[in-house]
DNA sequence: CTGTTAGCGCTTTCAG
DNA sequence: CTGAAAGCGCTAACAG
């Protein structure tokens, strides 16, 4: 590897003079800087981004941590990321924190101290007093589906969130327009915002109803095997359900998954409603009807709105929140009425 | 953020003391310790990941290139790598390259120039001559699934794969058991190395058959799509085909989901066998059978050699061979011959 | 327009 | 056992 000097040597300059070139700032001549270029085209020169960094520069890397990128969820929201990333010259840096706010804690201390430039929490265990700590120490942070910030903070945290509300309603409306006539709700864990917000959304929509009980609760854990068990348990206590929203799609496709083999049969005799609208939701047999959010977009987004921040473009937190869609398919289809 | 002088200055000695004992290096009086570590404490000092590397300390970061994140098996083989490089203080960069080699060249020229210390290469698309160009930088690599490597070479490349021949013979072998008398084969992209031996293997196992004809071959991009229109052509040509082995989990799901439409029965009518043993053939219906792979297992052997390899400790080309296990699920279930 | 120089924060000899 | 000092490769004033 060569280095700035070797450049500077061959193309008979000083370092800086190189530097300018390198940065395109301050005044080169042309012929000068032709050399320049010819020397680091011949050298095969990549300036040292650890050095430049050292030196002031931004590192030009990012990093999100989520809680696992297994979950296809997140999988997409980390490729929108990393393509987003990558067309603005950022690299990106991925963590797994499974929701716990240690292995959090761990990565931002090592975040820091490598520097990066910016980071996305699209996990909700650390507690908001360390994401303004972070603010404090100039790194910007991104969240997605966070509550609505504090609004005697001046920090900068934006939030990127859909609309958890209206979409609940789309989903109750659509099942009760097919007829069903008692609907369970299978929910996520509550200290994840999403899911309380779908939880309290869901009660909001048919607590005026007869057939309402709390006991057409259950947690899912946001997973396919905790939906699984969350239908069985649902349908033990209340033979008569013939709606089912899953707080997210994993444990819709779960239930769906005991349904059948439960020997019960979906749509006719249980309707099924996820939220997200992951590809997985598409292969199910049969198709999930799911509350759509623009999960690649909200990456995208994210990353978007992280990186002007660190170029200082943007300065001002703002709470984007997105627009959700009801994709209608085989889990609810069955006669109007 | 304090820096290390700051430490030096409120323990009373000098920064090349503090030096010594954050690396825990030469002598230091068990007093003086505690008085730094002290401050070091009190000052919430963390030394600085970039001086340290410039100064000539290693990144302990690793990137991993791979063709797509959303892709189940990789988002598998991520977390493994994730989870492994954790555990040892390493962090990951994450790279979707889409296969393409253009976008893996500047992702290495980046890597480079960041001090990446290894690269996992899970992705086909770069040239052979640039991963040893890569070595006599002096950064180790380990490929997935690559072909055996050139002997000539006395670089220290190390592969992981799977026993794609044995995996093969036993889906195909399953099949026939299972009564299936006219096989097809999906196969993957064939400058993919697996896509190509499981290809050859599905060949060599029933071209001695009446049976066999090239026209029961026919390409499924290892997608999902790419499997349902697979299936369309496959059964317009031979009618009579009463068995598929899919190259992969996610064109086999594919094929799935695309008989169940055309109203085809599986496994009754067509069996279907897999190959990756991904979350998802679980969660079809009927549930799939596949060649299981190891991929977690694959994914942190990847990373704790490549770590090894960093630390110098294993300096040899190696080639681990992983078992494969094929898992009977629904999807070929049917009375035995 | 270009060169000199002082760091960025840390590791690492080399003397004490 | 400890401190002084020389870089690592680059950026950014500050002089010319």
């Amino acid at each position: 590897m060569s280095t700035i000097r070797d450049v500077a040597a061959l193309a008979n300059v000083s370092i800086a003079t190189v530097s300018r070139v390198i940065n395109e700032k301050g005044y080169v001549d042309v012929n000068t800087k032709k050399k320049v270029m010819a020397a680091i085209r011949e050298l095969q020169y990549v300036p040292n981004s650890v050095a430049q960094v050292l030196a002031g520069k931004k590192l030009k890397g990012i990093a999100v941590i989520m809680p696992d990128i297994q979950n296809p969820f997140f999988a997409e929201l980390a490729r929108a990321i990393e393509d987003m990333a990558r067309q603005r010259g950022f690299t990106l840096f991925l963590c797994n924190s499974d929701d716990q706010s240690e292995k959090e804690k761990v990565y931002l201390d090592v975040l820091k101290s490598k520097s990066i430039d910016g980071i996305i929490f699209a996990s909700n265990a650390l507690a908001e007093e360390e994401i303004y700590e972070l603010q404090r120490q100039g790194i910007p942070a991104v969240l997605m589906d966070r509550a609505f910030i504090n609004e005697q903070r001046e920090s900068s945290v934006s939030v990127i969130r859909t609309q958890n509300r209206q979409g609940v309603h789309q989903a109750i409306q659509h099942l009760r327009s097919v007829g069903c006539e008692t609907i369970a709700h299978i929910y996520g864990p509550q200290h994840l915002i999403t899911a309380k917000e779908r939880y309290k959304s869901y009660i909001q929509e048919v607590e005026s109803f007869s057939w309402f009980d709390q006991s057409l609760l259950e947690p899912g854990y946001f997973q396919i095997e905790g939906g699984r068990q969350a239908v069985r348990k649902l349908l033990l206590r209340h033979p008569e359900i013939d709606g089912i929203f899953a707080g997210n799609d994993m444990m819709a496709i779960g239930a769906l998954k005991e349904l059948r083999c439960m020997g019960i049969s979906v749509p006719e005799q249980v309707a099924i409603c996820g939220y997200d609208g992951i590809q997985l939701s598409q292969i199910t047999e049969p198709e999930l009807t799911t509350v759509v959010q623009p999960i690649y977009e909200m990456g995208r987004l994210a990353a978007q709105i992280l990186i002007e921040k660190i170029g200082g473009i943007s300065d001002h937190e703002i709470v984007y929140e997105l627009e959700v869609k009801l994709v209608e398919r085989g889990s609810t289809k069955r006669g109007r009425l």
